[in-house]
DNA sequence: ACCATGATCCGCT
DNA sequence: GCGGATCATGGTT
């Protein structure tokens, strides 16, 4: 299925839609590519959603019409990046929660813990280095070189992308900074689990998370929702 | 006061 | 390795 076809679609439908599907990302150290594996939809008419109380200067974005992108900050310290979906004036947008990191892993590497002098983290994860003096950290080298750890959760995706502000938010998905390209053949039903969303107080039982099944790349909350 | 989170620590297996 | 508790930290309402 196109883009475009998809990202006209209510949230809830193109949620699962978007499983598959390549997300780019141009920055000046290379073009980042990944597979999404992970994604939730809200709505307006949906409790958990930030455009269920009317849209605000935060939340425009969500009222757009699809093929938008909606950034928001949350925790003090986290960036969350959705895809707008559907048509304008109805507030739903779909949340990218997990990628698998195709091409300029390095770069995500950089994105996530900063530079590092002499051997980058990538080449230490590609030799599996046990180094354990690298930045001075010890005890969670292993994490940081483990390739799953760069954008398995909604923050951690975008902080792999290079998205550090908001300053995206409401931007079309236009292929100069960051754009979508389809799946290359559709996923089969069986291969999609749907679930109860995460880290949401309302709702709470409604399945509007979708994720690869087994897949590897998805965020490490499975085992709780899982059927 | 409330978060669509992540990293770390700590006890357990 | 894993699960639960804890905390960091600031925009939004």
């Amino acid at each position: 299925m196109k883009i475009q076809e998809i990202l006209t679609k209510s949230s809830l439908e193109a949620a699962p839609l978007l499983l598959g599907c390549y997300l780019y990302r141009k920055l000046p150290d290379g073009i980042l590519k990944l597979k999404i594996v992970e994604t939730e939809a809200y709505h307006q008419d949906d409790p958990a959603s930030h455009s269920f109380r009317g849209m605000t200067t935060r939340t425009a974005p969500m009222f757009e019409e699809g093929g938008r992108l909606y950034v928001y900050f949350t925790y003090g310290m986290h960036y969350c990046v959705n895809i707008v979906v559907g048509q304008k004036g109805v507030g739903e947008a779909v949340l990218l929660r997990a990628a698998e990191p195709l091409e300029g892993i390095e770069v995500m590497f950089n994105n996530r813990y900063g530079p590092v002098q002499g051997p980058t983290l990538y080449n230490l994860y590609n030799q599996h280095i046990t180094d354990t003096n690298v930045r001075g950290l010890t005890s969670h080298i292993s994490g940081i070189t483990d390739i799953k750890n760069l954008a398995n959760g909604p923050a951690k995706l975008t902080q792999a992308l290079g998205i550090t502000d908001t300053s995206l938010s409401g931007k079309m998905l236009n292929g100069s900074s960051i754009w979508l390209e389809a799946a290359k053949e559709p996923l089969k039903a069986s291969d999609i689990v749907a679930s109860p969303r995460i880290g949401i107080k309302e709702a709470t039982q409604m399945p509007w998370r979708f994720y690869i099944k087994d897949n590897q790349f998805v965020s490490k909350y499975n085992k709780n929702h899982d059927g």
